[in-house]
DNA sequence: GCTAAAGGCTGACGTAACGTCATACTCCAA
DNA sequence: TTGGAGTATGACGTTACGTCAGCCTTTAGC
């Protein structure tokens, strides 16, 4: 009853080197191995493998089909623990194909006319940006705003498409951080915030204070909202969490207080 | 403008070990080498860094994303071909959480009493069994069933579990394999059956004829189908199918002729 | 100007589960 | 006896870095 490798390995349609391979890790010993070095599996060795063999198939990692089989660990609870594991990953994935989704459709929509409305869309939004400004936090910030905005007319188009393009593919990733579940006040979106700031500070110098009141414009007034809408319908909301947060942790902005702080850097 | 590596690792969330390899890899050379190896990146590396970032969080390897940003390949293209590749992978991870759930269901189904029904059961089917073998096949089949009857009456209930159990297994590996798409009659799904066959031949001399006639039974005999049904509700007719196809394939039965043929080994 | 703490650099190993050589025996049949 | 088939043992390759270990700058403080 005893069978060579390759025998075995035709029997369950395993490869020999798999054979070989859970001889070393010590998953599937041979029930002999003869002077010569040949391995050769009896019966109880075979029963073994199928049971490997189906806990593979389930995905069960081999130290895990080790501890199931060896140890007393309760093969339906091991199992049932790895079915979250699957779980999760499928949500993983399932994240994965909705920022892939996402992807596609923002980048390969019409790209010149996209384009185009986008630009567009940046000169008409800067204006009325600036009257929404003024209404809402005085003709200080709409100031300051309106010299950035000379400063920046000189841009050529390209440089406001590469923006686009920029931004878009920022927004992009946080639509997919929101999606894997990241909250927008977590290290890992202020990181992404952060690449938001230093954009807006390239057309903007924004105070903490004015950052902070960014949060509200970029849900309420219209154009802000319609840019990052271009990305994803629900992004405004979770980018303005992740502003005021951002604001208030890595700027020191502080709610109801007329002074803000720089966080000592 | 020119950044340190962890003056960049911290920008974009990322360690600088990954910038490391990034540039070990080709990926993402920094914009500039200084005289003492010190890396340094600039505004395109940084632009570049992003891009390499959206996409890796959308799944896609690294080479892929290096072909994406630095040969022609077509952006979108490429994604929606990644696409493809995710979900194959997610219909994998299904199939595995629907192996998971029937094993789990099989295996800790109230132990004892499954088994005592199993037992039962067993008993009870061989004795139906004979009379359907009659029926279908003459009275020389029932008698050679008859004869394992007889030998095999005096296992211990103990073998018989043990049995119960491997063929439990053995059912749920099938299952899973179908679930996986697996063709009853291709290569791996007759490894499977090839295990079923032997199973059967401890218990039943069975001929070519007489096993790919348990094609038929498998379906249609009540008894015979549960047991398999213990395992999956429509695991019998892809069994029933493989039985058949492994008589035809590996055993050189032929419909269609008295003489059965033994296939030259 | 010196020293110590940061920060940077280059290997090199480890990870999961084997596939794929390369090299060297061993066995069996003609 | 010889050749072909089978087996054995390394060892490298795969994916995307994490984690040392050992050595070299740069920077800050005294």
């Amino acid at each position: 009853m005893e069978r060579t490798v390759s025998e075995v390995a035709k029997l369950a349609g395993v490869s020999v080197r798999t054979l070989r391979h859970y001889d070393t890790i010590g998953l599937l010993p041979p029930g002999r191995v003869a002077a010569n070095g040949y391995r050769y599996y009896g019966r109880p060795e075979l029963l073994r493998l199928q049971r490997i063999l189906l806990l593979r198939e389930l995905g069960v990692p081999l130290p895990g089909i080790a501890r199931i089989l060896d140890e007393q660990d309760d093969e339906v609870a091991a199992l049932q623990g790895h079915r979250e594991e699957l779980l999760r990953e499928r949500k993983r994935l399932d994240a994965m194909l909705g920022a892939i989704e996402r992807t596609v459709v923002a980048l390969s929509g019409d790209d010149s006319v996209a384009d185009d409305e986008f630009f567009a869309g940046l000169s008409e939004a800067r204006s009325r940006l600036r009257d929404d400004l003024a209404e809402r936090y005085g003709e200080e910030a709409a100031a300051g705003f309106e010299k950035a905005v000379r400063e920046t007319e000189a841009w050529t188009r390209e440089d406001y498409e590469r923006m686009g393009d920029e931004g878009r593919r920022l927004l992009l990733r946080m639509a997919a951080a929101r999606d894997r579940g990241v909250g927008p006040d977590t290290d890992e979106a202020l990181e992404l915030i952060e690449q938001h700031y230093q954009g807006v500070l390239e057309l903007w110098p924004a105070t903490p204070t004015s950052y902070y009141g960014l949060g509200d414009l970029l849900v309420e007034n219209a154009d802000q909202r319609a840019v990052v809408e271009m990305v994803d319908k629900d992004l405004p909301e979770w980018l303005a969490a992740g502003v005021r947060a951002y604001a208030v942790k890595r700027l020191g902005y502080r709610r109801n207080e007329e002074e803000t702080v720089r966080r000592s850097v």
